[in-house]
DNA sequence: CCTAAAAAGATGCATAATGTCTTTTAGTGC
DNA sequence: GCACTAAAAGACATTATGCATCTTTTTAGG
């Protein structure tokens, strides 16, 4: 359960790839791609969620390529993962209470949303810059 | 992303239903269906997961139905749920580290470990009883 | 106007989710 | 032993999602 699509995966490798890159100079889709190992077109498909966003920019043409959005101390593992894969949700209730809260045998509902809580905790507490240096984020372990 | 199966929510449904009755009598699996709206021939798949697990314990026959396997307050929230949902992965690459360390690019790997112990953490401290008779866990909210 | 590169959209296949139905097995009580 | 009850097991159907690929269109540079 609760597992990360390639979309997600993918799209980490992506944008990680990128945030280790010269932050000025654009990057064509097909050598991230091959960088990271994705396939070309699905990348495409991501990397115009990631624009969408802003998390990245895109220039076409001759020339053109993407570039971060942001300076990636600025962009976090989740927003990263949200941009793709859509919000934290781990379960319906979360977000439409009425899902449970109907017949009252959702005492469960203040522990999804915890989990919820601690999820996002720790995928905004690591940065891009982070991911792309190899430097830790501070370790509980 | 992360989102509880209807099979998982059935499950909970169910389980919680069940340790919320005597602790010493059976349940007809057709009495638990319809009391927490589930289809009753998909409850009884739920069921038959939890029943090798040891959750519940099951009769056949006349007078036959289902017990919770052990008392609610031994049995928590995440073995509910790794029971039908399996173990609680958020990325390939916590059970299969070969999947991301083969090149170097992800220093993401510790991020998703500490999130697959967040979500255990929280699943852990909640037990059927707790569900069950409505009390509250330790609230950090 | 020709080429480069991303954007957008249509399509196809495989797998998993969500159920249902039928048959089998194991008990109870007569 | 027989009939009845209820769970176990397995086959099946439908839909949604994941995981891509291919084609066409738009935008920009030279």
């Amino acid at each position: 359960m609760m597992e990360l699509t390639r979309k997600g995966e993918y799209a980490i490798r992506g944008i990680v790839y990128l945030a280790g890159r010269p932050i000025d100079k654009v990057c064509l889709l097909s050598d991230i791609a091959s960088a990271v190992d994705v396939p070309p077109t699905f990348l495409a498909k991501i990397f115009q969620q990631f624009s969408k966003m802003g998390l990245v920019k895109s220039f076409r043409g001759t020339g053109g390529g993407f570039m971060l959005g942001r300076a990636p101390e600025n962009i976090t593992l989740l927003e990263v993962v949200e941009a793709v894969e859509g919000p934290i949700i781990p379960n319906r209730c979360v977000v439409k209470a009425t899902d449970c809260g109907r017949s009252g045998y959702c005492n469960v509902h203040p522990v999804w949303l915890r989990v919820q809580g601690e999820v996002r905790g720790v995928l905004e507490g690591v940065t891009l810059k982070e991911l792309a240096s190899g430097g830790q984020s501070s370790s509980t372990t």
